[in-house]
DNA sequence: CGTTATGTTGACGCGAGTCAACTAAGGTGG
DNA sequence: CCACCTTAGTTGACTCGCGTCAACATAACG
């Protein structure tokens, strides 16, 4: 937590708070000052920190800036279960704060920076300025249409298209923040992470992961995905990118 | 639709509109009068009739009053998965009213009984009433709770833990609402559909159900499933219900 | 430069899918 | 009220995708 992070000035710092949000939802000047207001918590946190666990009792609300998160479930078996990817954008723990006790663990992927709201302040944010209630309901239903697309992989996809759509998902999702570079997107996961997210074994995910590139559909080089072939791969996955909404979106601004 | 049906007073409507919310959040007379005046549309819904469809521009938020309904998606394989049965107090189309486009379908499973709201009064109701606000954050993050607890499932559970799981969550949430009666509890849906809910396919089903009969764990009888060893059954599928957050629920209300 | 996390590959087994045939139940019209 | 038809449920035989086990390779890291 430190000060310096906040001489970056104030447009960059709205942007950065609702995210992909600001792009699309009209502020006015009021709910930025709003927003300053509560976002003088700015807080880190180390690759593999724990931000909450499954049955305690929820601290704050957090808006990631920078890095990745998942959000995790660890059943009695032992079991692991990724539920999903926060990238910057993403807020982490909201509904911890409605329910006053987490459901699930989150974990710092990467070297992670956020914001960090208490839960009462942000509420009264919410109910002084309808249109950032509106704005995290839009991002509260984006993320429930992410779990419903996910369950429809694990439910009636094979492994190979389980994979192939977890990567236009990533890609759609992380173009959209300008974090893709040329046809390349950063995927700071292990086998085994990617594994507890399309609920596959370690092993079958490696041998999944050499089938896309030995035909042609991806690379892999040192953290990054590469996409070789968009088309196939979309074909192969099924994917088909209306149930992230993010056309709507655009056409919304217009 | 018909008049006859607002011949009821108003708590008892109160008590539908809000559903198991209505136990757990407090409300006051104003709240009532504006849900009064948005309550007028009741709509009501044969078996097996389509409420939404995918990439269709929405209509209506609903609020299911009596029966079960289903939301499932088609993947263009053809295949189909159900993401979650809608009950008694469940809202169904507020995320299509979000985005203004449905990213799946909805159909009626029983006949169906709804309150039907047009958006923009149901929008302003929230911003009028902080409570109606929370309420209705609490029931989206309650929503994506159990879609986060079928991804576990599909992920890492086996077809006998993944049935008994759900046969454990329909229970407590259906006890909730009053709708159990001695150990048992309705399950009007087909083992097609049991299939598409669990990612398996209908002879899988059919075993895993006669195993788990055979195993008296459970009875099967017209419609209904009796639960015979509700101990058992649990542990089977490793059910804990903090995910349901119903304890929470009344611990506030005290 | 050892030590630990992560990635890779082969052999083998099992849970769940597929195919196919049949039974039972529900609904409809004559 | 039966004859028919369609939908839902049941069961066995066979197949296969993916898990498990085990060994090893490589990269990350202090």
């Amino acid at each position: 937590m430190s000060d310096s992070t906040f001489h970056v000035d104030l447009a960059q710092m709205i942007e950065q708070i609702v995210g992909k949000l600001s792009r699309f939802f009209d502020m006015t000047e009021e709910m930025a000052d709003g927003i300053r207001v509560l976002c003088k918590d700015s807080t880190e946190f180390a690759r593999g920190t724990l931000l909450i666990e499954a049955d305690q009792p929820y601290q704050k609300v957090f808006l990631v800036r920078q890095g990745w998160a998942v959000r995790y479930k660890l059943l009695p078996s032992g079991d692991r279960q990724i539920i999903n990817f926060a990238l910057p954008g993403d807020f982490l723990c909201f509904n911890a704060s409605i329910f006053g006790t987490s459901d699930h663990f989150v974990a710092a992927k990467t070297f992670l920076q956020t914001f960090a709201f208490d839960i009462a302040p942000f509420q009264h944010m919410l109910t002084s300025y309808p249109a950032m209630a509106l704005a995290m309901s839009w991002a509260n239903a984006h993320e429930e249409a992410v779990l419903a697309e996910r369950i429809a992989s694990l439910g009636r996809r094979s492994a190979r298209q389980r994979m192939a759509h977890l990567f236009c998902e990533l890609w759609r999702r992380l173009q959209l923040l300008g974090l893709t570079e040329q046809g390349a997107f950063p995927l700071p996961v292990t086998q085994e992470d990617l594994g507890d997210t399309l609920g596959l074994s370690v092993v079958h995910v490696n041998r999944t992961l050499r089938r896309l590139s030995a035909d042609g559909l991806i690379a892999r080089e040192h953290g990054l995905v590469r996409i070789l072939d968009m088309g196939r791969l979309q074909q192969v996955a099924g994917f088909e990118d209306g149930y992230l909404h993010f056309t709507e979106l655009a056409a919304r601004r217009r």
